[in-house]
This record gives structure tokens, sequence and C-alpha cells, in this order.
DNA sequence: CGCGACGTTGATTTGCCTCAACGATTGTGG
DNA sequence: CCACAATCGTTGAGGCAAATCAACGTCGCG
């Protein structure tokens, strides 16, 4: 799938439209293990990721702490520097070779008023975010970690696969050591 | 602050403006524990609290979960009911008599034909809800229970004040009998 | 080949829960 | 207006899930 098809989920867009939508983004290319955003820089973009994947982490004394991953056809960014203006607490970084949409804070008000339904598109690419936070919620509230960690790689093995078993520890917020001794009980 | 000076955070509106939004809202009261929305029940609405008090929670195992509360002038709704017409997992109750502004989903979309500012409007309470997710998500990582109670009571003093404590512990994933020594140790 | 990054395993510790018993407060019916 | 129950909060004993710490195995890469 690519931006248009994943646009049109949500909104209709014509192949004009889609032109002139784009004609607001700038291309980059990343190497894995790369900075998209680092600690103390104010977050201009949102991205939208082509192919890829990163993680958006910070440090709590001295580990470092996982709060999402984002691969393909994800936008995502730090919206507390973005929209406050602040210097990120936060990392995003690419965990392999990853291909991304810029889109700057200063096209995106233009890109919302030469094409007004891009409000439409991103208040309903919030809801869904919310929707999904919502489920995490849950999710942290109401399970053990082996129940999350069990229920995490049926629901997404493509993640699995992607990133190393330590990121997906420090994801669910548990150690390695712990992942570890569930895997060997399993088997 | 009224729903007026509330948009007007986001968004310029006019009177006229304002008279045509609220002319797509319907009102209700609610006495202290009334379910705004029950479990197996679609959602329909977007909420806007005037004056009171809701929580929002599920039961896990026989216990009450509470996600999140909502007070004066905040927007609340099961999204995931809303949005993908889906029976709610959760409930919301008043814990006081609340005054809300209802905003059906088919007003909804009226209303961002009528007035498009709406679409904006709405994508930036989203951003916004989505930001305090994110400092949620930190909170839970980061801090042991005593530290975010510690933390809450610091800066949602007048939550402390509106709700009971095992609200508060269900709310920060704690049992009532931990919170009860944790103030007794700071005393 | 040798080093560093990643994963495993076991012993010990700890933060918070569970369960049970007991105050304090509130509100409701006789 | 009092008695009683129900609800809410407190306190202590014991238990468990997951962390911490340390040692060791393994794999990929310069």
């Amino acid at each position: 799938m690519d931006l248009k098809n994943y646009i049109k989920r949500y909104v209709e867009i014509s192949d004009d439209e889609y032109e002139l939508f784009t004609s607001f983004l700038t291309q980059k290319s990343f190497k894995a293990k790369e900075k998209i955003l680092d600690i103390g820089n104010r977050c201009h973009h949102r991205f939208y990721i082509k192919k890829g994947c990163v993680r958006f982490f910070s440090y709590n004394k001295g580990n470092e702490q996982i709060y999402h991953f984002a691969i393909d056809n994800w936008w995502i960014t730090d919206y507390n520097s973005l929209l406050n203006n602040r210097p990120s607490n936060i990392i995003i970084e690419t965990t392999e070779p990853t291909e991304v949409y810029m889109l700057s804070k200063q096209n995106f008000e233009l890109l919302c008023l030469a094409l007004p339904k891009t409000e439409r598109l991103f208040r309903i690419i919030m809801e869904r975010a919310y929707i999904a936070f919502q489920k995490r919620l849950e999710f942290l509230y109401n399970l053990t970690s082996e129940e999350q960690y069990k229920d995490f790689i049926q629901d997404n093995s493509e993640f699995v696969q992607r990133v190393p078993q330590y990121m997906l520890a420090s994801y669910l917020g548990v150690t390695p050591e712990f992942i570890s001794k569930i895997r060997s009980k399993i088997e």
C-alpha cells in the first residue's frame, strides 16, 4: 500500500488532489539506527513512514524506555514538541533502513488551506490513534506482563521478527531477562 | 469558562458561528452515579461536560478499572464504539451531578459541513488528547506506584477532593490499601 | 580470531497484592 | 432521633510477580 491508498481509507481524494497533497511533502531516507529526532531538539515535522521501522523512546534512569514502534504506513511525530514548540524529551530512531515523507509544521498549515479535507484526514487519524491508545491502556491495566507478552507476539508477529527482543521487553515495560524466562516456559 | 471560550482556545469563532455550533447540540442533566453510557450499548454521541465529573471504566475480573476521569470543559466519548459502531466495553458514569452537551454522530457530520472549522477544532482537540495520553504513558512506565500517587495528588488536587480514594486507586492501577499505606507514610 | 552485543539461567530481593480484621463515617428506616 | 447497616478507609501478616544482580553461552562482525 502507498500513501494514496492510505489516505483513501479515510477521505476521498482525486488524483489532482493527491498531487497537491504530495507537493507539500519532502522525502528522506535513513540508514538503520539513525536518529530522526533527538532529545533537546524541536520537532518540526510529521513523519509518514513509507517503508521501514522506527522506535520512539526516552531514557529512564539510564535505561531506554520505548513507548512506540512505527512501521510502514504510519504517521509519527512528537506532538508535544511539534505543537507546543518545546524541545523534545524523546528520540525517534530507525531500527532498519527507513524512507519517510516529511510534512513540516508550516506546510501542514498551508496544506490545510490548499486542501481543507486535510483537516478531516488528520482528525480521523488522531481519532484512530486515540482508540489504539485506549486499547493499550486496557492492555496495561488488565493483563500481567506474561499475558501482555503472549498477546503481543500473537497480534504483532511482524514486529517480533523486525526488532530485537530487548526492544520488545522495553516496549512491554519488562526486563529482557523476564521475556527470556517466559519464552523458555512456553516451549 | 464556557463552551464558547473553550472553542476559542483552539479556533476563532464568531457569535453567529457559535450559534450555529450550539444548534447541533442537545443538553442533558444527570444526577450523581447515573450512567451516561453502559456496557453493551452503542455510543452515538460526543459529550462535552459543562459542569460535573464522570468516570470512564470497565470491569476486570470483577473489579472496576477506571481509565479516565473527565470534568468541566472536557469532551469525552467511547471512540471505539462511536467510530467503529461497536457495542461499548466500558461504562461512563457520573460521580456527581453533571450537565453535558451531547453531539450526535449524525449531527457531528452535519456540523462539519455547515461549519468546516469544526474539523479543525476536533483535530486539535484530539492532538491534545494524544499528548496527554503520551504523558500518561511516560508516567506509567517510568514511575513506581508510590511516585505516581504523589505526582498525581500534586498536579490534580481538584480531583482528589472530588472523587473517593478508592477511585483514585483504581485509576492509578493500585489497591485502595496501598494508597492508604502511602498516605500513612507521608505525614 | 576476538570482541561486543544479545540472549539465557539461577539466586535473591522487592514492590505491591491478597486476605482478614477492625475503625470511622454516612445515610436510612423504625 | 437513634440504631443499624453499608460504605469507605486503615492496619498488619503473608504471598507472589517481576526486578535486580551476576555469571555464562552464543552469534555476528570488524
